[in-house]
DNA sequence: GCAAAAGTGTTATAAATACACCCATGC
DNA sequence: GCATGGGTGTATTTATAACACTTTTGC
């Protein structure tokens, strides 16, 4: 029934989900990658990812693979599908398509190699996309769009708060802003926005005492997802464009 | 390699691609759906699609299938993709996940009934919704998430007026907005929102004489791709979510 | 003239912006 | 006291919302 020097008939496929999981980590937004310790690109980062197994469902695949790869427990994760790459040669092994993912997470250490690679960690976006060797595979393509999806992810909707440990204050709050979009934001326009966009964030009453000035209240993450309406880029983007054509 | 009883191999799958093509046509948001001519769900509706080929690339397997199933020439559309289904039950043939793509076009006519499909042609989206029988395999989820997908992006993109035949006017554009939301928008404003956002729309400096009152200026599409600051269904949204609810 | 739809103007409200200023802490 | 960041207040500008009003057509 399938033939493969037919070029009319169906392709059987491998499927790999891949995962770009963004933290802030020393005020700087960084990626989880691994290295990879078998061919092809053997020694190169990737992010991490993997095989479907027969039966797996595409994001429980994702978890499992995250688990294996990198030692980090998603299962608390909001995993969202970013896009599926398919480009016939984008995996010289043969016809592999892979579905992305993306997750937030606060600052988390990451320890364990696992399988696959030869070792987890985060590394700063920025400095990733500068570098001339780049990602394996199309993994640099999955992670520019996944960084566009994030800034814009900060505008409608308040999963910024999921990269804070709760719990937080607004300052924390205000610097993953300011981290993922790379440029600064009012402090107290920003804390306005915040305090006064129902469900946002929940005070907690309590206050933490800062190496430096006035304690700063506590917060949790709220109930809304939505932001309306949103905390736009707005005039900055021209600014924020620049920035983002440096990592280009 | 590849053992199908062990859970832990590697799965080899069959990738469709599945296309959700929305029209607004005689005052109603419709999608194009072909009637099945092959089990399974032989004679059910189902959105346009098909399984990719051997090296073929996934934008292009949409574009032919779209051809072959419907003689839509899409070459001129703008077609994105939505998400990835892959559900393990989603196919009762076997392991076949899908990449569906979401695009807008005018009003155009739809003929030739193609290789698998008994017939092809538009449909209204909410009725299609409340049917019982429902569409083929997960086709409806897909189109539900095709249509907050769509209504979204008329929010912060002018792609509405890809909805739109040129010349246009801006009462026909207006129209697409309230087609596609639900809720009747202010004419006033509306205009002014469109007409003041730089490259929204073009003035072509020719008018079209109605049927009934003052004859309208005709535009063309702009340049611009983003809406900002974005056109917002904010407050209208309890009353529209309301509509979307009633589609359940 | 009337009806109908295009198009303009005006006012009220809400939100974003910019920035001055006060507060609570460590030293 | 001072420096530092937290937090409040306020005037300005910008955008939306509601709606009155004028214009241009067919009949």
């Amino acid at each position: 029934m399938i033939n493969r020097s037919d070029s009319r008939a169906r392709e059987q496929v491998l499927v790999t989900v891949d995962l770009v999981i963004f933290t802030v980590r020393e005020d700087r937004l960084q990626v989880l990658l691994i290295e990879r310790g078998q061919p092809p690109f053997e020694g190169r980062l990737a992010l991490p990812g993997g095989y479907i197994r027969v039966g797996e469902r595409l994001d429980a695949a994702a978890l499992r693979e995250l688990q294996e790869e990198t030692g980090v427990d998603g299962s608390q994760l909001h995993l969202e599908q970013l896009r599926t790459y398919g480009d016939p040669e984008r995996d010289p092994r043969g016809r592999v398509i892979t579905v992305a993912y993306l997750a937030l997470t606060p600052d988390m250490p990451v320890a364990r190699a696992g399988t696959d690679a030869r070792s987890a960690d985060w590394r700063p976006v920025d400095q990733v996309l500068q570098e001339e060797a780049g990602l394996a595979f199309d993994h640099d393509v999955i992670l520019r769009e996944a960084l566009e999806r994030a800034r814009s992810q900060l505008e409608y909707t308040t999963v910024a708060s999921a990269f804070c440990i709760e719990p937080f204050t607004i300052a924390d709050l205000r610097c993953v802003y300011e981290v993922v979009w790379g440029f600064k934001l009012d402090p107290s326009n920003f804390r306005r926005k915040v305090t006064r966009t129902d469900g946002f964030v929940e005070p907690t009453g309590e206050h933490r005492v800062q190496e430096l000035g006035r304690p700063a209240a506590l917060y949790r993450r709220g109930t809304a997802r939505l932001l309306s309406p949103p905390l736009l880029r707005s005039s900055e983007v021209a600014h924020s464009q620049l920035s983002t054509a440096a990592l280009r």
